[in-house]
DNA sequence: TTCCCCTTGTTGCAAAAACAACATACGCTT
DNA sequence: AAGCGTATGTTGTTTTTGCAACAAGGGGAA
């Protein structure tokens, strides 16, 4: 049980939340673990939303099944990870996705109602997940947003600036790292891998940028673009 | 004063709460109107992001600056509309965009604390306004998801499929009707509208769509893509 | 009806991306 | 140090896009 919590407060939903607290907000969460064998459908697309789950053994796909039958994985959940909480919230009538296990697993399933319903007792950590709950919904925003503002650009060079630029604002320098690899950084922004070297080394002999590796310099140009 | 409520109960925040409450929430709120002049800044980008703003009278615009200087309009928010509700519930340092009166402005600015904290008195109103708050921001991300789905896809023609399958499956049949003109759908795929338009003649000769203005049908097929 | 404007579809052309195949550089293991 | 595998950069070809200009069609107003 000891590890069992340790999981729960590595969840956002549960930072800050006093770990002896844990044990009363399950409690007023009135959570349920359900075991599933590899391949079960946890969620189905076309159901309620009404739970979000969280991952305490095994794994999950978050599965997308498009009109012609073509499936996609959309995300792999792991041990730890939450699902189903931006549908939960926007209290969806018809699921979008599916939730299938990729192996036997163990998942902590709660009603949206009881997070965002404090309890009777308006315990104070029920209040800070709520509030977690917001940021967690929040910072995705942003994250999404900030990735849109990338991929509305027409071309891969265009793509590239942008990503760059946002790197440099957040490094508040032109002068900056970044986390990816380069095949990593052509998935983020859905281009293909080799194109965006040439624009790399397009950009540079341009003298729009320099790099090596994954350190990057973006130098300023007053005139043209 | 009436109006003002009236425009209030209009915003999703304060959706399903009672007209009667409304005195009362705002002033568990404490939010504070103030005025602006067009080109005043209400939010700049760097700063903390501590409120919501909702717009009693005027406009504005939800700008970004990149790295070369480029300033682009991301939104326009006008009368009824709220902004910055994504960056105070993230509690982001560095506001990421900076927010200008498009011309004399009333602005009813809440501190993001007043909101997620519940009062003293724990009125019911203001729980709802939590919730409201959480399905805001949840709808926005999984439209924002469904948008990133669509715009990952590498051709116009798949970000086409990818768009039209998913109206599809909301419409739960093949044939369903889309609520773009032409051009609107191009930029909300971001293409060229006269390539998409190409595009949409070759899937209707691949036998693989038939349209007429803006119905669509979409014509299974269990062979080959 | 006729005229005009706006939306949509078409075509040609230039630019860019995707794709594939290969070359080079780097890090790691033995 | 040598050898190997992966990551990255380069080049050439094909496909697609973006752009521009134009044609066709529809709806509304005079």
């Amino acid at each position: 049980m000891e590890k069992y919590h340790e999981l729960l407060l590595k969840n956002p939903l549960f930072s800050d939340i006093d770990p002896g607290d844990i044990t009363l907000l399950l409690q007023c969460l009135n959570g349920k673990t359900q075991s599933y064998r590899k391949n079960d459908i946890i969620f189905l697309a076309g159901d309620k939303a009404r739970a979000v789950g969280i991952v305490r053994a095994g794994s999950v796909n978050v599965m997308k099944e498009d009109f012609m039958g073509n499936r996609t994985i959309l995300a792999i959940i792991g041990k730890g990870g939450m699902f189903g909480e931006a549908f939960a919230c926007a209290q969806t009538d018809k699921l979008p996705v599916s939730v299938i296990a990729r192996a036997d697993s163990e998942i902590l399933l709660i009603d949206y109602k009881k997070i965002i319903t404090t309890c009777p007792s308006a315990c104070a950590f029920h209040h800070r997940m709520i509030e977690n709950m917001l940021g967690i919904l929040a910072e995705k925003n942003v994250a999404l947003n900030k990735k849109m503002d990338i991929m509305s650009r027409r071309s891969t060079r265009e793509k590239l600036i942008a990503y760059l630029s946002d790197r440099a604002a957040e490094a508040g320098s032109g002068a900056f790292d970044i986390p990816f690899s380069r095949q990593e950084l052509a998935d983020y922004l859905c281009v293909d891998r080799s194109a965006m070297s040439t624009a790399l080394s397009k950009l540079q002999s341009d003298g729009v940028l320099r790099y090596t590796h994954n350190s990057f310099e973006l130098l300023l140009r007053s005139d043209d673009d």
